[in-house]
DNA sequence: TCGTAATAGTGACCATAGTCAATATTGATT
DNA sequence: AATCAATATTGACTATGGTCACTATTACGA
């Protein structure tokens, strides 16, 4: 183990770039999948949405659509890693500069968009995905990736001053996390009409975290980033 | 529609009492079915275990089981709402004396204790569970009640000068919930070997939470209750 | 006690997620 | 070009959750 794959194949060629016949056709009928399984839960809804369906449509036997995706579920953790997992990442990468809870809150809105921009899937999503594997990749996964993220970000705001030294960061991120899940599994497992990005319950919930872990006034005077 | 049932059968009788056979058959139907669910999921694993299984041990047909439970997952409804739901009346019956901190710790400690006694099924409830049902009955509603009864135990600490008096009382036990669920949800995704339920992990997550909603010690010198 | 409407129960049946032995394709080696 | 091992694809098949037209049971009024 250790050596994923090495010592085959045509390493010599330029490092990247040159993909066999092989590995495009696969990586295009994963394409074809995802689109296509993407398309028709979004039309028809998950539980109408047959294997057969999504298999002939991507021009694939049947039992192909297997190989890629080992259960029905595993299609959804395939298009919310594509649409959503982009969508996080890009949130990541263009943090403005303001305050923690308006930072957070910018991740937040990523997920919340995407999903108000597709509510129909957002309701499989959040009904299906919580827990569609144990073991495998996935959600959980997910979460641990962005939980990381948002310690990094508390841990920019301790640095800045803003949150107290003390609190330990990966527990506050888990605590974030945790509370916005909440109120995405009660949104959309409840008959709330929509979901809007700019929630004043959300807000007001992630602040009454925030609350407690701000730093005191005594070492500096840093309001109103510049 | 508003008279759910009423102007039929004895109602002359004893308001209460007196069931008739059709009811006392109904009701041993469905105990049994519970019962058997319950065992077989922890022996063999939800998925393990056919609907038809249970319907032969429970003595009844195959059509018959779904006459109680629309759907093999709402079988995990009625076996959570019996055992779990009554821990946690339990536990809410018998507050301690305490923080509010130890006092939500102890209602969560209900849930995470059952839990740990049947750490099979702990395993199918929280990954089948969480939206076992739109619409239905379940376990939205569960979680309704549990924040209605949390935000009381919160209203109370405000009242004996614990918690500041300006924090939403409901806004906080949704967060405490959401804190506490997310702590399950990760431990019983992962591969944590067991669940204990003095768990330092979630302590520290929820006092993190209360940190900020104490109230300052500006109007009362409460420090260690009598 | 009998008749009968309402309610409950049944199992043959259906649709479909997922399997697997057989087959086809690929890319390297000669 | 021919060979061949590795890998990918396939669709007939299986197992099971859930349905429904039919049958059985119950409660009750006459």
């Amino acid at each position: 183990m250790t050596k994923t794959r090495s010592s085959r194949a045509k390493v010599e060629r330029a490092p990247v770039e040159k993909l066999t016949r092989r590995e495009r056709g696969k990586s295009e009928k994963l394409d074809r999948i995802r689109t296509v399984a993407h398309r028709l839960f979004s039309t028809q809804g998950f539980e109408n949405t047959t294997t057969k369906q999504i298999a002939a449509e991507a021009d694939i036997g049947a039992g192909t659509l297997f190989l890629y995706a080992p259960t029905k579920e595993d299609l959804l953790v395939l298009i919310f890693q594509a649409e959503v997992g982009r969508s996080v990442d890009e949130a990541f990468e263009s943090i403005p500069m303001r305050p923690l809870l308006a930072q957070v809150i910018h991740v937040f809105n990523a997920i919340i968009e995407h999903h108000a921009a597709d509510a129909a899937l957002a309701r499989v999503f959040v009904k299906e995905l919580p827990f569609v594997d144990d073991e495998r990749h996935g959600i959980v996964h997910f979460m641990a990736a962005m939980i990381t993220r948002l310690a990094a970000l508390i841990d920019r705001a301790k640095a800045r001053g803003e949150i107290a030294a003390d609190v330990p960061a990966k527990l506050l991120a888990q605590n974030l996390f945790g509370i916005f899940f909440q109120h995405m599994q009660m949104w959309l497992a409840g008959r709330y009409p929509a979901i809007e990005p700019g929630d004043p319950g959300l807000k007001a919930a992630l602040d009454l975290q925030l609350r407690g872990v701000r730093a005191t006034v005594r070492e500096s005077g840093n309001r109103r980033t510049p």
